[in-house]
DNA sequence: TTGTTTTTAGCACGAACGTGCTTCAACACC
DNA sequence: GGTGTTGAAGCACGTTCGTGCTAAAAACAA
């Protein structure tokens, strides 16, 4: 009837214009006004696919979190049809784990603008429950791969929860560091700590 | 001659405001507006203690700073006293571990403030030298700790340093976790990670 | 008391923000 | 060709922000 746009493009559009700010700026600088810019629409045409600005970080929000946990989980599959204790195994688990980190352009865009929507939620209630998600997710795949690693020991539940929120925190330390602190932890770094904690977990089986 | 007014003790209420509003309301909402009115004072008396906003955001962020690498040497003092491979030294250790983390309420609003700060540094350029002073201190405590618990390998520096920025990043992790998803990340949670971890740094020696 | 200087308080300006509301152009259907 | 729905654009209002500036208040020296 009206005029034809599809309406999922511009959203996305609009979504990528927001990501690209909140990196380069800061969340706080994705006004509706400096979206629209970015997006090189007018403010009105942002407000149409979007009733206020709240609803639209909670969607932006939301597509990070699904990008990333996209990646997650194809890299997941990865491991899991891999040998266990195999060298392809082993790649496949570095590569899980370097989804987490600023390693290229778009996966740091998507770094910075998942940290700053979580720090946000802290603060802004409309964003908890996305926040809420990001972690069910992220800690679903990074549990199920702490199972994959050790096998042995799955009776023993307490230590893989363990060691899944030890590898989680460390994989976020990470990613923190790589982005506020690039010229120290450069991606030779990030890569030497990811292959130590590995061995770690390998080396340290039971606990008691 | 004028009226007596001690400007140091000013200038630590002041602070003190714009710790408790950014641990409540987050860094944006602390303008000068916002700081008068929590330290009881009028926007001018702020402003004649600080020249600028960013004077005084400045000036908090070292604030911030000093207290946590205070309390970090002081912790490491204690750990260097203990007899290696003790239990005092192993609860020295503990101890200097738990001071990044937000387990009682002066901890949580220096994390919650400290996190803040260096994220902000990531945009504000007037942050940058006090974000790179913090890792620099921080980094220093690590790296001593670490080489304090592997006195046999002195020799493998490539792997002192990977353990010192694994161990920072797995606690600055932790802190993030502790403040973004309190419920998941409990006290006790904490403890088994971080025991989890000292278990890993003595499971593992050598490299190669 | 009078004068000096620090401290406190407040006004005013321009900029940026979110949002309610109106207006215009474009297109599909009758 | 007319008509109505929808995308796009923009105005206006109230709020908040940092900051330059002025002026009252307070306390000590003379």
């Amino acid at each position: 009837m009206p005029k034809i746009v599809d309406a999922e493009a511009r959203r996305h559009e609009v979504v990528q214009a927001v990501f690209r700010i909140i990196a380069s700026d800061g969340l706080e600088r994705a006004s509706l006004r400096e979206v629209a810019d970015e997006a090189e629409l007018a403010v009105g045409s942002v407000r149409h696919y979007f009733a206020s600005s709240d609803e639209l970080l909670v969607f932006s929000f939301g597509a990070v979190i699904d990008r990333i946990a996209g990646r997650l989980e194809a890299a997941l599959a990865s491991v899991e049809d891999a040998e266990p204790e195999s060298p392809e195994q082993h790649h496949a688990v570095l590569n899980l784990l370097g989804q987490f980190l600023p390693l290229d352009e778009e996966l740091a865009v998507d770094a910075c603008v998942w940290m700053a929507f979580r720090h946000a939620a802290r603060i802004k209630p409309v964003l908890a429950a996305e926040a809420e998600r990001s972690h069910r997710a992220v800690a679903a795949v990074v549990g199920r791969l702490i199972m994959i690693l050790n096998p042995a020991e799955a009776d023993a539940q307490q230590s893989l929860v363990t060691e899944a929120e030890r590898l989680l925190a460390t994989m976020d330390g990470l990613c923190m560091h790589a982005l506020l602190q690039p010229e120290w932890m450069t991606a030779e770094m990030c890569s030497d700590v990811l292959t130590a904690h590995l061995r770690s977990l390998r080396a340290v089986p039971a606990s008691g």
